[in-house]
DNA sequence: CAGCGATCATACTGGGGCCC
DNA sequence: GGGCCCCAGTATGATCGCTG
């Protein structure tokens, strides 16, 4: 094996491993420790965060900020991977905010000069936006943190009712149209809810009285699978799901289109017009009265009678809000 | 006991020159 | 251009004394 390649392998092996003798890699790698040694000072001096411990039960230990190996990419990879990253810098917040401006002014730096220039070009051309919202979403990493280690934590959540405080360990986070969400499972309710990140006002661990759900098997992918796909929770069966139907008009067919998961579930007529039918989650209530709403008369919802309740609630307080009795009133 | 640094001997590699 | 040889530079391994 030549050095070049014995060294990239070993920087590897090290990532891997974070902490090690000289005398295993020397092992591994069919060379002497002196031979180790010096490949280690090599990769020290290119930044490999190394530290060694002296005395009985010794050796080498890698820092928290290890470095990566080397990747080569082709000039495509390249443009792809650059504009992956670059769609990230319209959220207002990121888990690792820091972090992907510094790693994208690395790559961006270490590129060819043509290929820079293409760059520079297509970013005139094409961008990957996403609405930048005003809220602050300081507990973001901890939810984050909390859903890697499979730990519970105890919020004060704003929620319709008001601050309340509850118990929860998130399934992941994700963002959709410049919110960040959390599914996460609630101890009060003993059923996945969906909590809007931004509408945490505090979060810490949990204390012992909540010992963690095992939650290894449920992705934050699995989310967003049909609902009979989702686990139940470990107080039973209780999604609290609803028969959602809503008749379209040809219109609101066009504007349901721009909802991803709406695609498979809407059967459109002949003349256009069309119904939908999913099943929804309590929890989701919320979203589906501002969305509807917002669809005016093109779109009819027929059932749950919450939902229609609570649309006929929004559009009376709306009627209300633009003047009632000024005029002669509604048709 | 495990790593560090220094020294020395040996093996390997690659560039340059020469010849066919 | 390809093959061969020489030689300087580099890589490697062994050893020793030292540190913590």
């Amino acid at each position: 094996m030549t050095k070049s390649k014995r060294l990239m392998e070993l920087m590897i092996a090290v990532n891997k491993r974070r902490r090690f003798t000289v005398r295993e890699l020397a092992e591994e790698f069919g060379v002497s420790t002196r031979t180790i040694m010096r490949d280690l000072q090599v990769l020290d001096e290119l930044g490999l965060p190394l530290y060694a411990e002296y005395g009985p039960h010794g050796g080498y230990r890698v820092l928290n900020e290890r470095l990566l190996p080397p990747i080569m990419f082709s000039e495509q990879e390249a443009l792809a991977m650059f504009f992956a990253y670059q769609s990230l810098q319209h959220y207002g917040a990121l888990p690792f905010s820091e972090e992907s401006v510094t790693a994208l002014k690395k790559f961006y730096y270490y590129l060819p000069d043509d290929t820079k220039q293409k760059i520079d070009r297509l970013q005139e051309r094409v961008v990957f936006w996403t609405p930048k919202r005003q809220a602050a979403v300081p507990h973001l990493k901890l939810l984050l943190d909390a859903s890697l280690q499979g730990r519970p934590l105890r919020i004060t959540y704003d929620s319709r009712e008001g601050p309340g405080e509850r118990a929860i360990q998130p399934i992941g986070v994700y963002s959709y149209n410049g919110y960040w969400y959390c599914p996460a499972y609630c101890f009060r309710k003993q059923r996945y809810l969906l909590f809007r990140v931004d509408r945490v006002l505090q979060a810490e661990p949990a204390g012992e009285e909540h010992p963690a759900v095992d939650l290894s098997e449920y992705t934050i992918t699995d989310w967003f699978l049909p609902p009979p796909q989702q686990p139940p929770g470990p107080g039973g069966d209780a999604h609290g799901l609803l028969q959602l139907e809503v008749r379209l008009t040809k219109d609101g067919v066009r504007r349901c289109r721009w909802e991803s998961w709406f695609q498979e579930e809407l059967v459109v007529g002949e003349e256009g017009e069309g119904l939908l039918r999913i099943r929804i989650r309590h929890d989701e209530m919320d979203y589906y009265t501002g969305y509807f709403l917002s669809l005016g008369a093109d779109a009819v919802v027929v059932q749950p009678p919450e939902l229609v309740s609570r649309l006929r609630e929004a559009v009376r307080k709306l009627y209300d809000a633009y003047g009632a009795g000024e005029t002669a009133g509604p048709p």
